[in-house]
DNA sequence: CTGTTAGCGCCTTCAA
DNA sequence: TTGAAGGCGCTAACAG
């Protein structure tokens, strides 16, 4: 007579099929269910069989947040970038996501906006999802980002630029060498005069370095001071690098060339000089930082700096997943390098 | 005696701080914390401000994956796009993203390489998040991913372009409509052989209802039947677009403006025919599509569609919130329409 | 306004 | 090789 269930409360549940009816369906126990699905445990072929045509019948698919409660780590890695738009992070991104994806984690993409609280926040934020592991670019952080990525105990990978104390893993490139190379090449080439165009120097710290480079190769060279440096304050986009040419304009005595921090400021430079008619490189050189594919395509080529952005994606991502199976990593820093590539435009 | 908790299993947890603690360090139950953090419930002030205070001392982190299973939904809302490198996409997602962030939502970004497998495997994988919603790009996908769309009972999105029959809410723009307007103005202004640039026809669905706008403005107007249509079978770069430039040289009677599916393709023919020698628009007129930011800066300034993308992303955000909050729209259409931007390349 | 209770769906632990 | 039990951390449902 007590034949219905007269629980007091009952919850709904999602009415969706669970790992319970596809054990049901299959005639053995959900944990078997769940050691063929995740492969790596023992199951006989049988069980193995039964499980899988279940699994098609029913068309289940794994709640991956109670797989994630469960075994403590979401499958999901938080990755937190400056910039969505800009080619160079959708790049990274591309890379790594790939990589991970192969390996059964998913990618969450914070932007930052080149923000530093607005990192922490969506650090915190991430963190909440108890990832196996975070990506983040760069090295400056703000004191409770760091101690939320200390504080917690997984592989925490910064990327980008070459950083010195790293948090865990590193995986990027000396902004600063490549500044100082690029600049060393146009002093070879002749040029003297050389300028810096960048923007938000606070907040951009990278570019920061590339220009800090820049200023020891022209003492290295003997040349003056600090150079001639014009920093906007706003992101970089095409329009913005117009407006330094009204800055040439002014002291076309004292620039022979320009050093982009990015190829974004370069192109929409030489742009406004075919605007304006101020012949590159003859009146005047542009040197980009990316090696963006606009950069190969602009009239003149731009000369730049190649940076392997996709590999840098994979490579941090395949660094996170050897250390996630166990393994040790030869070092946790690993130097992806540049290239100067010289074209037309110098 | 019995002092030692004697539990025969026991599982050692992620050692992190959760809701427990709180509610033990500020007196209160574990539910009232739960209330106060999620701000929809009543508490009292002096609860308030005690978990408060303890959420700040312990550095409490919810644990979104424990909040999601126990809630049915998870806070991560996926979006699924063709292209990540793509400005237009990027775009798109910045807008969600920041609108789905004030609501408390995450963003999970697939990307699915024009590829209607990988959007199917995807769409798969993301459902196992127990999403509150989806959004997807365009209207055409496998019948698996159709099944698994309607199967579920979540708002789906349908962006970019306006769709038949629509698998739930629907914000975009006519691709087609747009396609026939700029060619339409293309032919007011005198040009008569138009060719039409595009890649990957059988991928990129959006492009293919340009070139039918395109070809249905010609006939309109009593042009020549299907116009001059040149497909790639490799996705859209500056670099591929150049290759027309030989197509071109070789029909020079028969082409004097080219319409292109994008702006990445018509910035790269503009600047092959810069490097060529070939005058535009005086031997040829260019037109692009989607109004990337590059397109003003170009010389000659690019005429192309403007086509407002964090809009749409926002557009489509806003819908979501507001369904999921459960207030119903006036439409699930959302038409954002499109604008013809004629600038010195025609 | 606050607390108790009972799961959400899966995986770890222990036992067979 | 398989199963039973219990818990991961949180919130819905109900009761005070």
């Amino acid at each position: 007579m007590t034949e219905t269930p007269q629980k007091k409360r009952k919850r709904r549940g999602s009415g969706r099929v669970t790992m319970k009816d596809v054990a049901k369906l299959s005639g053995v126990a959900p944990i078997t269910v769940s050691r063929v699905l995740s492969g790596s445990d023992y199951a006989s072929p049988a069980a193995r069989d039964a499980v899988m045509a279940a699994v098609r019948e029913l068309g289940y698919v794994p709640n991956r947040m109670a797989g994630g409660l469960a075994s403590v780590h979401a499958p999901v890695v938080p990755i937190l970038v400056p910039a969505l738009r800009n080619a160079v992070f959708s790049d990274i991104i591309m890379g790594a996501q790939e990589h991970f994806f192969e390996h059964g984690l998913e990618t969450l993409i914070g932007n930052t906006l080149y923000s530093i609280s607005k990192e922490e926040h969506l650090t915190r934020t991430f963190l909440g999802w108890s990832p196996p592991a975070i990506m983040i670019t760069g090295g400056t952080h703000s004191q409770a980002t760091r101690d939320l990525l200390s504080s917690i105990e997984i592989p925490v990978i910064e990327l980008m630029e070459l950083v010195e104390k790293p948090l865990g893993i590193n995986v990027g490139l000396s902004h600063a060498g490549a500044g100082y190379d690029m600049t060393s090449v146009l002093i070879e080439r002749g040029y003297e005069d050389i300028a810096f165009l960048g923007t938000m120097p606070d907040r951009d710290l990278r570019a920061l370095k590339r220009m800090e480079g820049y200023q020891k190769a022209l003492r290295d060279n003997g040349l003056r001071g600090d150079g001639f440096v014009q920093f906007y304050d706003q992101p970089s986009t095409f329009q913005l690098a117009a407006q330094f040419a009204d800055i040439y304009l002014e002291n076309r005595a004292k620039i022979r060339a320009v050093f982009c921090a990015n190829d974004v400021l370069a192109v929409g430079l030489l742009m406004e000089c075919q605007r304006r008619g101020i012949a590159v490189p003859g009146e005047l050189a542009i040197a980009g930082f990316n090696d963006l594919s606009i950069a190969e395509s602009v009239h003149p080529r731009l000369t730049t700096v190649h940076v392997p952005r996709y590999e840098m994606g994979t490579k941090a991502a395949s660094m996170l997943v050897e250390v996630l199976s166990g393994e040790t990593l030869e070092s946790p820093i690993y130097n992806v390098g540049y290239e100067i590539i010289e074209r037309e435009s110098t």
